[in-house]
DNA sequence: ATGGCTAACATGGTTAGA
């Protein structure tokens, strides 16, 4: 690659049909290397591939109808190394993993749970057990991994605009978080905790109750590094402009920039 | 206060998100 800077994001567009305008105004603003999308809600054989080639960037995607769904798009060309977990069986659209120069991309949408022991809870955290066993051997066969997109958990406290009222709810639940931090523990770094940052930094905030105006919001949305490539990691932010834009997605994109 | 917003699918009202 060219530049000696690798910027890589995430972004839950939440429909890709209707964010396009928006991806297409961040990415000018933030002309990035990588970016991995989520809810993108589109079938496969209508993934808006022209309008995201006229972009600049390559694309490969993982779709159904309606939920889901994830893409991942880079200036320079990505071969498909996954769809999905190996051995986890899922007709949810959830996971890409994407390798581009010798960088291994893990797009991933982590289900949201909905409440706390429900059916779709327990479907969370085995799919995020799922995920521990086949990032473990990614990082055995790859030093450079990201695995990034919107793990539905906040990562601690700091990450949470009012402790008290959402302690134990989903999103925030010690299992999850547990769960969250057995995965880190195979040798994966939160880039955005490597830097200092503003307090109350969210990347989600619900439609509901004028909860962007209130920034009372979460940060479920995140770039995880190896070891080898985080300790490359320059810089890491939450890109909040998008979500003052007129009809946003709920969540904002987050970008690290990597020296290589 | 189990409401409240948004999107898909459908074309009214349900499902799902987080």
């Amino acid at each position: 690659m060219a530049s000696s800077v690798m910027r890589i994001g995430c972004w839950n567009v939440n429909s890709l049909k209707v964010r396009l305008d928006h991806l297409a105004q961040f990415l000018q603003a933030h002309p990035i290397e990588v970016l991995a999308l989520q809810e993108t809600k589109t079938v496969d054989e209508q993934f808006p591939v022209e309008a995201i080639t006229q972009l600049g960037y390559q694309v490969l995607f993982h779709g159904q109808k309606t939920y889901n769904g994830v893409a991942i798009l880079s200036r320079t060309p990505a071969r498909e190394l996954q769809r999905g977990i190996p051995g986890f069986t899922d007709p949810q659209a959830r996971v890409l993993t994407a390798l581009i120069d010798n960088l291994v991309v893990v797009n991933v949408y982590v289900p949201n749970g909905q409440t706390v022991g429900s059916d779709k809870y327990q479907y969370k955290l085995a799919f995020l057990q799922a995920l521990n066993s086949y990032v473990q051997t990614l990082l055995s066969q790859y030093p450079q991994v990201v695995v990034l997109g919107d793990f539905n958990i906040a990562p601690d406290d700091r990450d949470v605009h009012d402790p008290k009222a959402w302690e134990g709810e989903v999103l925030v639940s010690a299992a999850e978080r547990q769960a969250l931090t057995q995965l880190m523990a195979l040798g994966l770094t939160d880039v955005f905790r490597i830097f200092e940052q503003k307090p109350h930094s969210f990347s989600w905030w619900d439609y509901r109750g004028a909860r962007f105006d209130r920034n009372a919001g979460l940060r479920i949305d995140l770039i995880l590094a190896s070891q080898a490539l985080g300790s490359h990691c320059q810089g890491c932010e939450v890109i909040v402009t998008p979500r003052t834009w007129e009809r946003p997605s709920d969540h904002t994109p987050v970008v690290a920039r990597f020296s290589r």
